[in-house]
DNA sequence: GCGTTCACG
DNA sequence: ACGTACGTGAACGCC
């Protein structure tokens, strides 16, 4: 049986356009759409072998659709104008593909597609569409599948009569039926009031098409059956507009939709224009007799040659010839991960302006010598993954090296929600260039310990790779106004981590093996209860065998309805509503925060203390897409403090020295002092600048009571919604952190929004950023990227609308204190202070240092603190000092 | 390798 | 009509 492909271009491309982060030619022109969906046909191509194939559009003007309901499609987001300058260009590049491009005034392309697959079915070939949406299930027949994208450019269902039946219990026809019922937001289907996916299909299972449920609406119980009587007429139009046109008069042979082998030559002078460069030179490898090479377009860089060209120097020369403050890459080989002073093997440094090489091995004899003369040049550093070369130049020199470009940071700031920032993407995205297998292995974002015995060669490649990627990468971050938050914040923080992870932490770990005797005595002591209650050993640990003990043997009833893997859930919130119901519940409670605090935070702890009896965990700046750090091996940022007992893990981390104290100091309420002052919301200004209990405050407001009469519990729940306002909240999100209903949660919620109108205004607006631009800002301009927002599943287009509303307040905390480290750091330097930033806990920073300098300390975490930012509201910190981490409060 | 739980802001 | 408050990391069980 032949194969026919037909594709619907519109849909596909405005897939491929949201599925990539922007890529820009050199000259301007947007191309991520089209790149993608090229990609994505390519591979098309290569599974399915298609012995015919055609791309359909939508045009421009009204369809048939149009003349009868004017309101069609009517209300739809705005299409931006890169992705329309885009479906041109995709054009060009699909007939040199020599791939049928099909529009016709009047039609839409799923009109082109259904009367094509009808005439291909009837003449016996074996037809798949390929679409971004589900409009086209309806064309499925027994020759006729569908495949449907579900995210990224990659993830496709295919769907045929069967993966219908299961999926959805219906045929095609009955398909139409359905959205003749549920209607369509996105083109503006009516269907009937209150009828969704879920409604629509039972009725379509118990009356088997639309006729047949209006012919029985009046069988139709309650509020539903009310619906559909109301809504016969809007059915059944909808129902035409649902409906595909199978008999549209397009004009076409089989013979013009034949595939048939690319245009080479007219293909490469297309992807030369679009700087498709990898795509090139997978065409001429695959294609060895298109032509000579010299003839096709050049790649994006010839690595061997360039690499070639560098003139290699001894370091002498290097220092003597690349000036003080130049641009400098530099990789080195080091063992850097949480040790006092990390192994150098070899470092490589390279100039671009003066194209200039240096490779030099190390011996622990001259590491010093070396480190220190390159320090002294004052270069600006770039590098992938800089803070640990940094770090490691800081163990062999007290000359601070001044970072000036790391490619990761850089990355993480364009894209702060991905997984990983690696070489082999960069340079892909900025410079069309395709990593060949031998350079794989240097692409990782930080070389790691096991890279330590990487060549001076691989060193000096990643350098030079790393080059390539920057000029581009700089002007994305200009386009993007990222320049001054990199520039001045991120960038400095990578001296500032590194200085914060050189000092680390001294831990006592007989304190901690102490605290683990208690520990495990009553664990025991719980553990013998707990299997005695019920009458049986198992492991307490096990959610799985905990609840079959407590909700089967033990017959305790659970309190909500069991989540979709149709598991119970046995978490704290759950076994709390459970207290009363038995002994046992309370005592498996104890043992978790018991077990927690054993594993975790002694026996964790412990295996991570130095030969020296320092703590140096790993200050992350490129994981939390809000822009805050996070804190690994260990996390130094979730050491127990609200519970009494945890809390005295934190009497195991004590000062250097007798003559040594920490300072702590943490800002006051922040975030929702930013919400105040970017909300300006006059009443929660007021609140903070009168210097009052903000909870009280919001307790008075929201429950209108005197603010000497409200009692700890509407402070309590005022609390609850002041941090409900922060993330998003929901009423029953509300309701379920104070134990209340989802209504009576709303209404706190209601009234807090008509107490604080400029901050439903303000939350608002963020929203509709984020809907309109799928990002959203923090006050600094950290942008962070919403992709849920497009997505077709509600649960996650409300996550969406929660990450807009909460991330520029979290992210421009996280910006404030950044800025204030900094500072802090540096005017802890410039007065020539032995006391160091050690820790920061998103909201906090603390200092150890000689007692005498304790005063002064202060004083500086106070200006630095105060003076991040300007705002409407002044920040305020309170600060703590004590020989133990446990007597900072 | 993933889900659950729980520690922090 | 769906499951439900934001951001992390570590330990553990279980496949």
């Amino acid at each position: 049986m032949e194969q026919l492909i037909l594709i619907d271009g519109n849909s596909l491309l405005f897939r491929a356009f949201f599925a990539m982060r922007p890529m820009v030619t050199s000259k301007g022109i947007h191309t991520q759409g089209v790149f993608a969906f090229v990609n994505m046909l390519n591979k098309i191509i290569k599974d399915y072998k298609p012995d015919y194939i055609a791309v359909a559009f939508d045009m421009k003007e009204k369809t048939f659709r149009h003349e009868q309901y004017p309101e069609y499609k009517a209300g739809r987001l705005q299409t931006p104008l890169e992705l329309l300058s885009e479906i041109p260009i995709l054009h060009d590049v699909l007939r040199a593909m020599n791939i049928a491009v099909l529009e016709m005034p009047r039609y839409e392309a799923d009109d082109i597609i259904g009367t094509l697959s009808v005439k291909a079915s009837a003449e016996g070939l074996r037809t798949l569409v390929i679409s971004g949406d589900k409009d086209e299930l309806q064309l499925v027949d027994d020759n006729v599948n569908v495949l449907i994208n579900k995210k990224g450019m990659s993830e496709f269902d295919l769907y045929d009569l069967a993966a219908m039946k299961e999926r959805y219990n219906l045929t095609p026809q009955q398909f139409i039926d359905l959205k003749a019922l549920m209607g369509d937001k996105s083109d503006n289907i009516p269907g009937i009031a209150g009828i969704g996916e879920k409604k629509g299909i039972a009725l379509l299972e118990q009356y088997g098409d639309l006729e047949n449920v209006i012919a029985n609406s009046d069988k139709i119980p309650g509020k539903m059956g009310e619906n559909v009587r109301n809504g016969i007429e809007s059915a059944r139009l909808s129902k035409w507009l649902a409906t595909i046109n199978t008999d549209a008069p397009v004009e076409f042979t089989w013979d013009d939709l034949k595939y048939t082998a690319p245009d080479i030559k007219a293909l490469i002078e297309i992807y030369t224009e679009l700087e498709f460069n990898a795509f090139i030179r997978r065409l001429q490898s695959e294609n060895p007799d298109a032509g000579p090479e010299e003839e096709a377009a050049p790649a994006a860089f010839d690595a061997a040659a360039e690499i070639g060209s560098i003139s290699k120097v001894s370091l002498e020369a290097f220092l003597e010839s690349v000036e003080d403050g130049s641009i400098v890459i530099t990789e080195a080989s080091v063992n850097a991960d949480h040790i006092d002073t990390p192994e150098i093997s070899a470092i490589a440094l390279y100039s671009p302006e003066k194209n200039m090489m240096c490779i030099r091995e190390m011996t622990p004899m001259d590491a010093s010598l070396c480190i220190d003369s390159i320090a002294a040049k004052s270069y600006k550093l770039c590098g992938c993954g800089l803070k640990k070369i940094i770090y490691t130049m800081m163990s062999y020199t007290d000359t601070d090296p001044d970072p000036y470009y790391d490619v990761q940071v850089a990355e993480y700031l364009l894209d702060p929600n991905r997984q990983k920032y690696a070489l082999d993407k960069m340079l892909l995205r900025y410079n069309g260039y395709a990593v060949s297998e031998e350079d794989r292995n240097i692409m990782s974002e930080t070389l790691n310990d096991e890279s330590f015995a990487l060549t001076a060669v691989d060193l000096a490649r990643r350098a030079y790779f790393i080059s390539k990627v920057m000029p581009s990468q700089d002007a994305a971050l200009a386009e993007n106004g990222l320049k001054d938050l990199f520039h001045k914040c991120e960038m400095p923080l990578v001296l500032t981590l590194a200085g914060m992870e050189k000092e680390g932490i001294k831990c006592d770990p007989d304190i901690l093996r102490s605290i683990g005797a208690e520990l495990d005595e009553k664990i025991s002591s719980l553990e013998s209860d707990i299997y005695s209650l019920a009458g049986k050993e198992f492991n307490i640990n096990s959610p799985k065998q905990l609840a079959v003990i407590l909700f089967e043997d033990l017959k305790i009833p659970y309190p909500k309805a069991k989540g979709k893997t149709g598991g119970y859930s046995t978490a704290a919130d759950i076994l709390e509503k459970l207290r009363s119901d038995h002994r046992i519940v309370d005592e498996v409670l104890e043992y978790r925060k018991v077990a927690k605090l054993r594993s975790t935070y002694i026996d964790g702890l412990i295996t991570l203390i130095g030969t020296d009896g320092r703590i140096r965990p790993h200050f992350m700046q490129t994981v939390a897409a809000t822009g805050r750090l996070s804190c690994t091996e260990p996390n130094l940022q979730n050491i127990p403090i609200r519970d009494d007992y945890g809390r005295l893990i934190r009497k195991a981390f004590v000062t250097s020295n007798a003559s040594d104290i920490f300072t702590g100091s943490d800002y006051s309420q922040i975030e929702l002092r930013i919400l105040a002052s970017l909300s300006g919301d006059q009443s929660l200004i007021e609140d903070f600048r009168n210097g009052k209990d903000i909870h009280r405050a919001t307790a008075s407001r929201v429950f209108d009571i005197p603010e000497d009469k409200v009692t700890p519990l509407d402070r309590t729940r005022a609390k609850a919604v002041n941090f409900g306002v922060v993330y998003g909240m929901s009423g029953f999100g509300l309701g379920e952190s104070l134990n209340i209903s989802r209504t009576e949660g709303q209404r706190y919620i209601n009234e807090y929004f008509a107490k604080h109108k400029a901050v439903k205004e303000y939350l608002d607006k963020q929203i509709k950023t984020g809907e309109a631009e799928h990002k959203v800002y923090t006050y600094f301009g950290r942008v962070r990227q919403i992709p849920e927002f497009t997505s077709r599943k509600f649960m996650e287009r409300e996550l969406a609308k929660r990450l807009a509303m909460n991330t520029p307040i979290q992210g421009t905390a996280a910006d404030i204190i950044k800025i204030a480290m900094n500072s802090v750091s540096r005017e802890l330097r410039e007065r020539s202070l032995a006391s160091r930033l050690i820790l920061q806990i998103h909201d906090e920073l603390i200092v150890e240092g000689p007692e005498n300098e304790a005063d002064t300390v202060r004083e500086i975490l106070e200006t630095c603190m105060k003076g991040a930012a300007d705002l409407a509201v002044e920040l305020t910190c309170d600060i703590h000092s004590g020989k133990t981490w446990y007597e900072l409060k």
